[in-house]
DNA sequence: AAAGGTGCCTAACGTCTGTTAGTCTTCCTT
DNA sequence: AAGGAAGACTAACAGACGTTAGGCACCTTT
């Protein structure tokens, strides 16, 4: 019951402050009761960052997946999933929490994170790619798709790291410049 | 004389394993002394990073500035400070702990972090358009030079991203295929 | 109605960490 | 040679934090 409202709590504090700045009295707190009740639905820590990065992980697995589908156009998914992402950021709790943890994990966890993340970028790049390539049925592309499909995730990179540094609204024009920038390479004749 | 090898070892431990995570007693440790002996040189752990960002700040504004002065052309000035970036990252310590402090800010301490990085970034983007404006000088850019600007800045912060995420390796192989889209795009033909 | 599990509480422990107080040695200055 | 600052030490405190122990109330099951 209350599991759930702790899960929530944790992203939500995991994600703004950072684990070793996030005490489990503040977590606890959050959800109305005391930091040692916390130990009726987890054994430490550790295990609720475990599950609930687990969690973020999977959730933002299946947004990629609806986003970049095989059948969709380039612009269709690999434009759509980068306006997503900024728009996520804000509106939910998982992405800021899943950043954070990626780009800069605590040590002690550093090795979990990576692990599930592996399964994370591997799906990434794989559908980057075959978007790309399945670009090319329609259009000859105006460089190899294996390096604007490394461009991609590169832009991609770009755009989490605004969002970490300045947010929604600074990400949001970035990612116009950043599309166009990239869109305009990707044209055989460069228009 | 051993102030200085405070400061080396407090911007090394800071940029590898964060502010909150690198206890005085390691400092202390890694130059030879006992954590209340820090106190002769500092008044806090809050002053000592404050003094050692200061430091890095004004080591990266210089790398800057001898990178992409205005008389460089585009390829000598913004895409040397782009490679430059990742060589340093390995080959320094004060990039390391200057972009975790910048993107994921201790946060007692974002109010000072961010009032400095405001310096630093104004004069980024000071450089970049300079630069760019200059290059039509010689050639029409193929895109509005404030938009080609802050795609360049959204480029470098994927190449700061990657360098976090995956290292130095993947950040130069990175690199390449973005500048490559970049140039690419600046062209007002396309080539 | 009895029994047991669930989920919360308070109290408390042990550890880690930043910081202060007080002392001793070393070295430069006068 | 005397004096004083510099810079290190040990001892100790106070607070925060993760975690454990033990107990109490409520609800479901039998």
């Amino acid at each position: 019951m209350s599991a759930q409202a702790i899960r929530q709590a944790a992203i939500r504090l995991f994600g703004r402050q950072g684990y070793a700045a996030t005490p489990l009295s503040a977590i606890a707190a959050a959800v109305g009761i005391k930091a040692p009740s916390l130990y009726a639905h987890f054994r430490s820590k550790e295990d609720l960052f475990r599950t609930v990065f687990d969690e973020a992980v999977s959730v933002e697995l299946q947004e990629l997946m609806a986003a970049v589908t095989p059948e969709a156009s380039v612009s269709d998914g690999l434009h759509r999933y980068l306006r997503e992402t900024v728009g996520r950021y804000e509106a939910t709790t998982h992405l800021p929490f899943l950043l954070r943890s990626i780009y800069l994990p605590p040590p002690q966890l550093a090795a979990h994170i990576r692990e599930r993340d592996k399964v994370f970028s591997a799906e990434l790049a794989r559908r980057v790619e075959q978007a790309l390539r399945g670009q090319t049925a329609f259009l000859p592309l105006g460089m190899p798709p294996d390096e604007a499909a490394l461009a991609f995730i590169g832009i991609l990179r770009g755009i989490h790291a605004e969002l970490l540094y300045a947010g929604p609204d600074a990400a949001q024009r970035l990612t116009q410049a950043l599309w166009r920038v990239y869109a305009r390479a990707l044209r055989p004749d460069g228009r």
